[in-house]
Order: structure tokens, then sequence, then C-alpha cells
DNA sequence: AAAACACCCTGCCTGC
DNA sequence: TGCAGGCAGGGTGTTT
């Protein structure tokens, strides 16, 4: 469900109130996660119990919170998948169905997990180092992507432009949703070969960062139940040009948006806005 | 090596 | 109205 903007978002509405408080209990449904893992509860109650968070991070699509106590130093991986929520909530508040871990704050306040399709991931690390899921993910769009780097990406990749922008060890944290805006905004084909995107390799690049910075702008995309860390959802649905939008007319040449189905995902595409050659 | 596919799980929507 | 089937924004592991 989320991508990179709904991270995002979800880490900057939780971060102010996260960073520098004390997780003083926590819980957990045991029920496996992705994977069939289920939360380590010896690692919540050695490391998470008792610590500070210092720092509340995003990479790609992954959340990090950096925690300490005393000297010991941790860090806990959230994934959200595709229906996962990460919420404040007061602790007097009924929790919601699927609820998978709890961390008790100062103040009557929690941090809930909450995921009912089990899709997501909740892992307590000693240190970012042992976190596989992140280590050979690829470049922050919006930070460290450069135009040299991502042509030479491209210029190695048969596979389709589509399959490419979705691989996380290529370019980080974009998703279905971003991936189809993007194609449209630069005018490429969602079936073209990476390897041939040569001419529009700028352009691209400028769509990616450009529907990721209006993403984040507009608080991330709620197309069903996607909500902030304060339960407040995203306005950029109105901002979306083909996604969701078969049948429609294209804004810009007023053509036909088409859908079309690989890997079974859906893309959404302009079929004369987007030339395959 | 890389692409295609199955799979994890629940909820919601559609059509019969 | 009820129920079966299809579909969903993600990632991983296996097979070709």
């Amino acid at each position: 469900m989320p991508e990179l903007p709904e991270v995002e978002t979800v880490v900057r509405s939780i971060s102010t109130l996260l960073i520098n408080s004390k997780i003083e209990s926590a819980w957990t449904s045991g029920l496996p996660l992705h994977m069939q893992k289920v939360v380590d509860a010896d690692a919540l109650n050695s490391r998470v119990v008792g610590a500070s968070v210092k720092q509340v991070r995003r990479r790609g699509k992954y959340i990090l919170l950096d925690l300490v106590r005393g000297k010991t130093f941790s860090v806990v991986l959230i994934h959200l998948g595709m229906s996962g929520k990460l919420m404040l909530s007061r602790s007097s508040e009924a929790r919601l169905p699927h609820t998978h871990v709890v961390l008790g704050l100062k103040g009557d306040c929690e941090l809930r997990f909450v995921d009912p399709r089990r899709f997501g991931q909740f892992k307590v690390a000693a240190s970012q180092a042992e976190l596989k899921e992140i280590a050979d993910m690829g470049p922050e769009p919006l930070d460290d992507l450069s135009l040299e780097t991502f042509a030479l990406s491209l210029s190695k990749s048969k596979a389709p432009i589509k399959a490419f922008l979705l691989d996380q060890r290529r370019i980080a944290g974009l998703g279905n949703i971003y991936v189809s805006e993007a194609l449209f905004e630069a005018r490429v084909h969602p079936s073209k070969p990476a390897l041939k995107v040569k001419r529009q390799a700028p352009a691209l690049l400028e769509s990616v960062k450009l529907v990721l910075r209006k993403g984040i702008e507009n608080r991330g995309t709620t197309l069903r139940d996607y909500v902030d860390g304060k339960g407040v959802a995203g306005n950029n649905k109105h901002a979306l040009r083909v996604y969701g939008r078969e049948g429609e007319s294209c804004t810009r040449c007023e053509s036909t948006i088409r859908r079309s189905v690989d890997a079974g995902r859906s893309t959404f595409y302009c079929p004369v806005c987007q030339k395959r050659l």
C-alpha cells in the first residue's frame, strides 16, 4: 500500500512525539507477519523496553527507529506491507482489530502497528548492518541519485522500465502508483526496455522526483484506507493522472487511459502520450 | 542472470 | 440477499 511519500508522511507525523521519548512497555499479538516470521518478543523485552527513541528515519519504504538504552543501541525496522498502519494513540482508545505490536510511551500514549493482511514487518536488530532488508537497496531518488548513476543503471538492464523502477535494488521507494505516474509524466511506455530509455532518462528522473515530491507535499495517496501516524488521510489521489483512471480520458491528450497487467500488477498509461519507441 | 509466477493474508467490491 | 470469485498500493522464494 504505502510507497515512499506515504512512508515519509508517516515518519514525519510520528517523529516529533517519538524522538526522545521513552518506551515503557511492549506487547505483540504473537501472530506471524511477513514470511511467517513472528515479532521477537525476547528482543522487544531486552532491547526495546526501557529504551529511548533517538531518531525516526525512512529508507525506501522502511521506517527505522534508532533506540538507545544505556550504552546499548538498537534499530527497529518496520515495513507497512500492503495494509499496515503505524499510529500514535491514547492508551485508553480501543485497539483496532489486527493490532500486532504496541509500544507504550510516557503520558498515556502508544505507538501501534496494525496490519490486517500481515504483509508488513516489525523487526528488532542490534544495528543497521544486521538488516539485510535494506543492505542492497538502491539510492534514494530524492537524496542521492544523480542522472549519471541513473542512466548507467538503466543501460545495464533489459527489464521493462516499469519492472526496473519497481525494483528496490535499483531505486528505492517506488511502488505501483508512483511508477505509473512517473512514466506518464515522462511520456515513457511502461514496457519499454530500460536500456532503451536514454534520451528520456533525464525527463524520467525528473518525473520520478516530481511525483514523489508532490506525493509528499499532498501527504500521501489515500485510495482506500491509508492514513498517517495521526489517522489523517492523504490528499494526493486528486493529483494522480493515470493510476486508477482506466477508461477515463488523458489529461494531456484526451485519449482513453489503458490498464495492462504484468506480473499480476496493474499498470495505467496513455497509449498516445506514452509511445513504445 | 533475469523474468514469470506462486505465495503470504484479510477485506471489500462485483456479479451471478 | 447471499455467496463465490476477483482484486488490492509489497516483497520473497522458487522455477524456468
